[in-house]
DNA sequence: CCTGCTACCTGATGGC
DNA sequence: TGCCATCAGGTAGCAG
């Protein structure tokens, strides 16, 4: 559930699940989920504590409890589960139990993680975070420093954590298409006007995405959830061949940095 | 500091 | 049917 709309949909859903409940239980069922950090651990910190908040940083979505804090990243493939009752089924990778149910950190893949930290700030790839693109920080003049000063590929800048939270291959590929930037122009090349339409086209993208990812809101207790209807609302991924719905001109897909970039190779310049 | 490449894992899919 | 290659919404770590 990777990138910032599909992870802000599952804090805002969480939340109220499991604020103010006590973890009871947990049980690391795939130490791999815990990695570099021990089982024995991550079951020790988490026994016993308080979910106070439930918040996201970037792709990172972090339990705060009343001595620490769960950090959670789903990587690619990561999603979290619901059962009604201390009885869980199929892969869970971490059960935390609760007197009222059981939350289940599912990833098959083994990419994701769930880790405890003393805070959030102490996570070095949360403390490593740009501003979140749906916050006051992400500035029209912001964006516009953050392009005059690099020389990579504009798709990656957009990708890079560091400069902005929360974006990832899809949302990338996404906003270039709606500012009409091909995904291979050199950042420092983006020319004032295009950074406007930019910086508004990765706010819309992901308002929308976002709406989307909450109606209807997840609902971990289906274990087959997924979020429904985000191709609704895209215009490049995954459709390499189609043709483009602004004119008509079959999307292409090329590689950057080992990840699939998809673009309209006539609206984008 | 900046940038690019690889590893980390498993499962689904498509060509032969 | 089997086998192989390729693909998947991410990030850490390392090298130049």
């Amino acid at each position: 559930m990777p990138e910032l709309p599909e992870v802000e949909a599952v804090a805002r859903t969480l939340r109220p699940l499991v604020c103010g409940h006590r973890i009871r239980r947990c049980r690391v069922l795939h130490t791999i989920a815990v990695r570099p950090q021990s089982a024995a651990t991550v079951r020790r910190r988490f026994e016993g504590r308080r979910v106070e908040n439930v918040e996201r940083f970037g792709k990172y979505l972090t339990l705060r409890l009343d001595d620490g804090c769960a950090v959670l990243h789903f990587k690619l493939d990561g999603q979290l589960v619901w059962f009604d009752e201390h009885r869980v089924n199929g892969h869970i990778d971490i059960a935390l139990h609760f007197r009222h149910g059981t939350l289940g950190f599912v990833d098959r893949r083994h990419f994701g993680r769930v880790l405890w930290f003393r805070a959030a700030e102490e996570v070095p790839g949360i403390r490593g975070l740009g501003p979140d693109p749906l916050s006051r920080d992400f500035t029209l003049d912001y964006l516009r420093s953050l392009l005059t000063k690099s020389r990579r590929p504009v798709k990656l800048l957009l990708m890079d954590q560091t400069r902005i939270a929360g974006l990832g291959n899809i949302y990338a590929s996404e906003s270039l298409w709606r500012a009409r930037i091909g995904p291979r122009r050199l950042s420092h090349r983006v020319r004032p006007e295009e950074a406007r339409r930019l910086h508004k086209a990765i706010v819309d993208v992901l308002s929308r995405a976002l709406e989307c990812c909450l109606d209807p809101a997840p609902d971990f207790r289906d274990p087959g959830w997924w979020f429904q209807g985000l191709e609704r609302i895209l215009g490049v991924y995954d459709l390499e061949g189609k043709p483009c719905r602004r004119c008509g001109t079959r999307i292409r897909r090329i590689q950057q940095a080992g990840r699939s970039s998809y673009y309209c190779p006539t609206c984008q310049r």
